[in-house]
Formats: structure tokens, sequence, C-alpha cells
DNA sequence: AACTTTGGCGCTCCGT
DNA sequence: ACGGAGCGCCAA
């Protein structure tokens, strides 16, 4: 089976046949230019008249707007939207946007009887009902990867210090070419000057680096233009632009100036890493050369060189630093290969281009995919409903203990199963593209799971993989979208139905699952983790519970076997650890695994669950003496160890704004990030990571936080007492598990006067009956 | 300007 | 000493 997608479904993929657009943007007030793959290597251009349009709520507001820069037409139904307005320029559309600001005299930028459907390019998308990539495999585009390293002898490389410079470049791409631009005789500008017209000849559809919006691309653009060197990147000459942009990662938020390049797309592999961690919570950072490590990209036997050593191994070995630069434009474009997979064949179904689709988040997807179908229909849109969704997941734990040997059974696709068996369909959404959308979009991602289990080929199975994948976003968004406040197709009663609906079919799996023998240990939201009866024994009888289980649930709902345990330590909700056969443990929850606890804390908590699941008493009391020796010693790897690193969600001036209103209360990551501005006059960015530790002389925590990179093993002035505290604090989380809180104390403590006997102590399982909690379903 | 949701735990600060 | 509030990080 082909890779390519298919393009017979107007509503997924737009109402053209396939036409191979690589890229798009706007060259004038009335015209964008459109990149077309004629084969290869060929790219031809065609300029395209674009009529700038939005829908408007009433043509009233457009009375006295001259009726020659205009053309309306009223649209069907009866939504909120009713009319669409398109314009023969920007300049038109502007004015009118200012028009029905005036007419609606509201100080807002963009009153709420306007609807502007995304940028031009995907305004374009929209309307002529056209993708990106129609037809291509992602193996037809050219992916150029673009490395610089900067000469900086000491501190952070900074573009506007002189003498820090760009030595080395080194590109790569997508078809196996390779160049190191930079020779330690070669001036920085030859370095720029080679460096562009390479990119130029290789005429690249995409441009990838690792954090390459925030680094590469403008500490280059600002060495060019020290130099003079035009920075003629775009397909057509042009310069690239920027604008100030967000992304948000969960709870990250990174603030950066995107940069657009005229017929090509930016890909930042640092974004697209910290999107997949957000699902797997696994990274251990999100350096090139920690993702490439965690995902077995990094090439055997590779170069590494730390960053404060460029300079160095430069003037003394140029040829290790070529290495390295090298290595790391391999690792990126295996790291964008990877991980870009489904971004690309969302962009084939999403009217918006790559670099957009990969930097907005999955509802503005969705809604995109709306708004398409209803201009295609000429129909009108409904308006964002005010208010919130108020339920959802089900959770909660009965069993806390060390138990075993546990199964984890789980809904299937839990809330789209649910929207689909149970009708479900905003309000606005008169056309009934929700559940038509739903319901095909299932059913490809079905068919594309088949073809990828059938096909024998590791890299057809890849591209089968990352469409599913790209099926499975556009899935779960849905839901999402319908609670989202801003969404014009959001419907909270809607979703609170949904939600409530799943909290009512878990109930029902835990009612049956303890009818049929089970002590159900935790739920949470989809799945359900328990002790199989006594009678269940090994992996295919477990299979099989699970299997009947699934049987009595109603259509459409099924209940998947998703993993089997030797022994589980259930802590508190949400929070817990797993045994698997192979002996491997596995972790949930911010109460033990937050990677905002020092290291040596994660450690301890680790080794004690390990030493908990064997019921070692003895271990676990040889245990917290051995930390607490080594925090006493100064027994440290380094700082690392014991210091906390924390990101900062807003700029120092907001938090400051944010004490003195005394909104909050002050902390010490940003008591230590302004410090540090102070000493360095480099003001720290929101997303930025703060390092820091305790230092001795006690107070507050924001008062003795000192920066991690000013700790010396020389001198180590940490605070002896608060580690010790810290340690006591995490070990007070196991007192739950054991029978007294006497028994406790003697495991976690010094005193052993009579010296520590394991025996007296007794570890335990608490149970809760879940019948107490099982009143009414709201609903 | 852009923005998916609710539920949960632990740490820190600060008022009482 | 205690408890509420804010925040950060995590599950799904």
């Amino acid at each position: 089976m082909d890779a390519a997608p298919p393009d017979d479904d107007a509503l997924l993929y737009g109402h053209d046949p396939a036409e191979r657009i690589v890229a798009l943007h706007p060259v004038g007030p009335a015209t964008m230019r459109l990149y077309r793959r004629r084969s290869p290597t060929e790219v031809t251009t065609e300029d395209v008249r674009v009529h700038p349009f939005f829908f408007l709520s009433d043509a009233d507001l457009l009375r006295g707007f001259p009726r020659d820069r205009f053309q309306f037409q009223e649209l069907a139904g009866r939504g909120f939207f009713r009319y669409v307005v398109a314009f023969p320029d920007r300049g038109a559309y502007f004015d009118a946007l200012r028009h029905v600001e005036r007419a609606t005299e509201t100080a807002k930028a963009r009153p709420d009887e306007v609807y502007l459907p995304g940028s031009p390019e995907q305004q374009y998308l929209m309307q002529t009902g056209r993708t990106l990539f129609k037809g291509m495999a992602f193996d037809d585009l050219v992916r150029l990867q673009l490395d610089i390293e900067v000469y900086s002898p000491k501190g952070f490389p900074q573009a506007t210090v002189p003498e820090h410079r760009i030595i080395l470049v080194a590109l790569s791409d997508s078809t196996g070419w390779s160049r190191l631009v930079g020779t330690p005789e070669m001036t920085e500008e030859e370095v720029l000057r080679e460096t562009l017209d390479l990119v130029k000849e290789r005429d690249p559809d995409v441009i990838e680096g690792h954090n390459i919006q925030s680094f590469d691309f403008p500490y280059l653009f600002e060495r060019c233009r020290r130099h003079g060197v035009p920075v003629d990147l775009g397909r057509d000459g042009s310069p690239p632009r920027s604008y100030p942009t967000s992304m948000r990662f969960a709870e990250r938020q990174v603030e950066f100036d995107a940069v657009e390049i005229a017929g090509r797309h930016v890909i930042d592999t640092l974004h697209q890493t910290m999107a997949f961690d957000v699902f797997k919570r696994d990274l251990p950072n999100y350096t090139l050369k920690g993702a490439a490590r965690y995902f077995g990209f990094a090439p055997e036997g590779r170069t590494y060189v730390p960053g404060d050593q460029i300079a160095h191994v430069w003037d003394t070995d140029p040829h290790r630093l070529m290495e390295y630069a090298i290595d790391d434009a391999t690792e990126t474009e295996r790291l964008a290969r990877f991980l870009s997979g489904s971004t690309f064949y969302l962009t084939q179904m999403v009217p918006m281009p790559y670099g957009q689709a990969a930097r907005t988040g999955p509802a503005a997807k969705v809604e995109a995919l709306f708004v398409r179908g209803y201009l295609h229909a000429r129909h009108s849109l409904p308006r964002a409903d005010f208010g919130s969704q108020v339920v959802g997941g089900y959770t909660d734990v009965f069993v806390t203990g060390v138990v075993g040997p546990v199964v984890y059974a789980d809904v299937e696709s839990l809330y789209p199963s649910i929207m689909l068996t149970y009708d479900v369909q905003p309000k606005g959404d008169a056309l009934g593209l929700f559940p038509r959308l739903l319901r095909r979009l299932t059913g490809l991602r079905f068919e594309t799971k088949d073809a990828m289990r059938e096909a024998d080929d590791a890299h057809e199975r890849g591209e089968l993989d990352a469409r599913q994948s790209a099926y499975k976003i556009v899935i779960n968004s849905f839901y999402g979208n319908m609670g989202f406040g801003y969404a014009l197709f959001n419907d909270f009663a809607e979703a609170d139905r949904v939600a409530a609906t799943g909290q009512d079919l878990l109930r029902q799996i835990m009612r049956l699952a303890r009818a049929a023998g089970a002590r159900v240990v935790e739920v949470d939201t989809d799945g359900v983790l328990f002790v199989p009866p006594d009678s269940v024994v090994g992996e295919a009888a477990e299979r099989q519970f699970v299997e009947r289980l699934s049987e009595q649930m109603p259509d459409g709902i099924r209940i998947g076997f998703d993993g089997r345990f030797q022994r589980m330590l259930s802590y508190k909700k949400k929070n817990y650890a797993l045994l698997d056969y192979d002996g491997h443990l596995k972790f949930k929850g911010s109460s033990l695994v937050s990677r905002s606890s020092e290291r040596f804390g994660r450690a301890f908590v680790r080794e004690a669950i390990r030493l908990l699941l064997e019921e070692d008493v003895q271990g676990l009391h040889d245990l917290y003496l051995e930390h607490r020796r080594r925090i006493e010693a100064h027994d440290w790897q380094g700082v690392e160890s014991f210091q906390r690193t924390e990101t900062l969600k807003t700029s120092l001036a907001d938090y400051e704004q944010a004490v003195a209103a005394g909104e909050r209360t002050r902390s010490a990551a940003y008591e230590v990030a302004a410090r540090e501005a102070a000493r360095t006059g480099r003001a720290p960015r929101v997303g930025d990571r703060v390092s820091y530790y305790l230092g001795e002389g006690g107070g507050r925590v924001f008062e003795a936080a000192r920066p991690a990179r000013d700790w010396s093993p020389a001198a180590p002035d940490e605070s002896t007492a608060f580690y010790l505290d810290r340690l006591d604090q995490l070990a007070g989380r196991f007192e739950p598990f054991f029978e007294t809180p006497a028994q406790f104390r003697l495991v976690f403590s010094e005193e052993d006067l009579f010296g520590f006997d394991p025996s007296a102590v007794r570890l335990v399982v608490r149970e809760r009956d879940p019948e107490e909690v099982e009143d009414d379903v709201p609903f």
C-alpha cells in the first residue's frame, strides 16, 4: 500500500485534486505565491489572486464602508456569523476591520462580531479548499539541517558581542548531502556568505535545527547584519520575517520570535522534542544530545564537545569540532524524521502551513477543519459560548500499600468512543460535521493501523504510524475542543455529558470487576488497576478476564488489556509504582517522580520503593542511614545531585508586580534569576530553567537559595540541615505503609540505642470499601 | 495575540 | 502550629 494518504475525502483533505503544493506565502496585497513540486528537484512558482476574508455577524456593521471595496454573501442557517465578506486586497481588509471596530464601538482590537480565520496562508487554504503536501510522502520533502558553532572564549555566546563569532556551520539534508562551512583561515563573513549560498543552492522545502528559532537563526541573522551580508534565504530572494509568538507545552510556555522564510518551512526540533515529552514525561532533558541519546539516534562513537570548550577545541583541534558539528546535524535530521511525521500528515488535512501546524495546538486544527467545511457549504458559523466545563475524569484509590499481581485494563479511546456511541454533537454544529468527521477519522485510523500491521517494510510502517498518530491527535482533540472557551463549536454541557458518561462507565467496570472477584486498587479516568481473583492465574487467564469485562460493556465501548505487573505500591490517587515481570519499576505521579525534586531525593524514593516492594525493612533502614551520612559528609556527585531546577513561567517584571500586588509570594527560582540578571546583565526569558540550592545560614527558602553554578565541591556551603529535613520529608511519604507511626519512625531514624531490629516492623495494606462512595452518578 | 480539559499531590509563604 | 493560597509538576 502506498504511504501517501487518500485524497478523495473533501471534508478531510480539501476539495482540490492532488497538486503537491509544498509552500506558499503572500507576495502582495492581493497575491499569494504557490510553490509546487514537479519532480524531486524542480519546484515551480505561480502567483494567484487571493481574497482576504472574514466572517461577520451583521451586514449593517459595514454600512458606510465603500461598496466597491468588498463583496459579501449571506450564509445559510441561523448561526451567529451570518456573512462572509471578501476584499480585493489586504488594505481594504484591514480598513474594513477598523470600520467594524468603530461601528461596534468597542475598545477591543477584535470586536467579537468578526471572526478572522487565521493567517493569510491559512485563509487562502480555507477558501480554496487546498492543503499543502497533497499526495506527497514525507520523503518527498527536501529537509535541510543547520547547526552553527560559535566562538565565545568565555561566557554564553551572544550575537551582539563583537568577539563572539560564527566559526563553523554544519549543513546536511534529507537526500544524504552534507557540508561543513568554516576553517580556521576563513573570516566570519566568508563563512556566512558560503552558508547562505549553499542553502539557496540546496533549495530546501524545510529548514530544521535544534533551538533554531531562538538560537541559530537569530544569531546567524544578527551576524549577517553586522557584516552587511544580505540574508536572501526566501525562495523568492526575500529576507526572513519574524514576529513574536509563544508556544505552550503542557504547563510550560516558551516565548520566541518565530522566523518565517518565504517558500520554506522552519521546524525547530527543540519544540518537537518538548511536545513529544508532554505525553512521554520521560526525557532526561531537551538538549539535542540528550534527546538523541534517549531515542537512540546518536551516531556510534560520535564526538562530544562541552559548550564551554568549543573555543578551546577550535584553537587546538579544529577537526574534532568539525566532527562534532556534523554529528549534531545528523542527530537533528534523525530527530526531525522521527518527530515530524505526524505533523506532516496533519498538514495534508488541515488548512494550515506546515510551520503553523507545528506551532499551534490541536484545538486550532479542529476548528480550522470545521470552518473550512462550513465555508465550503456556505453555511453560517456559531459563536463561542461563554462558560466552562465542570465535569472531569473520575479518580479514586481503594487500596494503599504493596499488592500484586496487578492487571491494568482501560477503555480503548474512551472519550471518542463515547462521542460516537452516544451521538455527541455540539449545539452549534448545524451541519453535523462533528460526528461525520469523527466517524471518518476513526475509520481511517483503523484502516491505517491495519495497513501498518500488514506492512513488511519498516520504513513504510513508520510512515503509516505517523499517519495514524495524526488521526489520533485530531480525534482526541474533538473532546477538548468542546470544552474550550474560545472554540466556535464549543458546548460545555455536551463536554460534561461525555465526561459524566465516562465516569459512569468506569464505575460500571469497577462493579463488574469486583463482582467477578477482583480487588480494585485504583481507577483513573479511563482505566482500572486491579488484583485479579485467585482463580485467575497467568497472562492468558488475565486477558480472558478482561475480555469478559469488555463483553459486558455497551456496544461501541471496548475494554483493552493494557499491562500486567508482579507487584504494585499504591500510594495515593495518580501516584503509584509498578513492578513488571522483567523487574523494571515504573513510577507514576508527581509525588514520586517529580522533576522538581532534587536528584538525590528521587534516587532515595526510587530505591526505597524497590525495597518496600521486596519488604526489605533492614534495607530501608540502611538506605536511610546511608543518605544521611552522604548529606552530612557533603558526599555529592556534584551540585546536580541536590539542586532544584524550575521553569520561569512569567517575566521577572510580572513576577515582581504580582508580589507587590500580594497576588503571589516570593519564590526561590525568581529571586535567584533576578540576582543573576542583576549580576550578568542578561535578563532571563520566560521558559528559562533556573537551578539553585539552599545555602547554609537559614532563613526562608527564597532567601537562602543560591545559583547552582556558584556551588563548589572544594568549599561546600549547602545547608546540611535543610537537606536532612528534605530527606525526612521524603521518607514521610512511606509512613502509611507501616503498621504504626512508631514503627515507621524506627526505620527512618538514627536512634538505634539497642540496635535496629527489623522483625519488630510490619508493613500493612490498607483497604477502603468502594461501595461507600458508589453514590448516584451525576446524571 | 494566542490560548484543549479536569483532577491530584507536595512545597512554600504568610496570615492567624 | 495550622491552614489557605499560589504554584509547579503530573495523570489521563
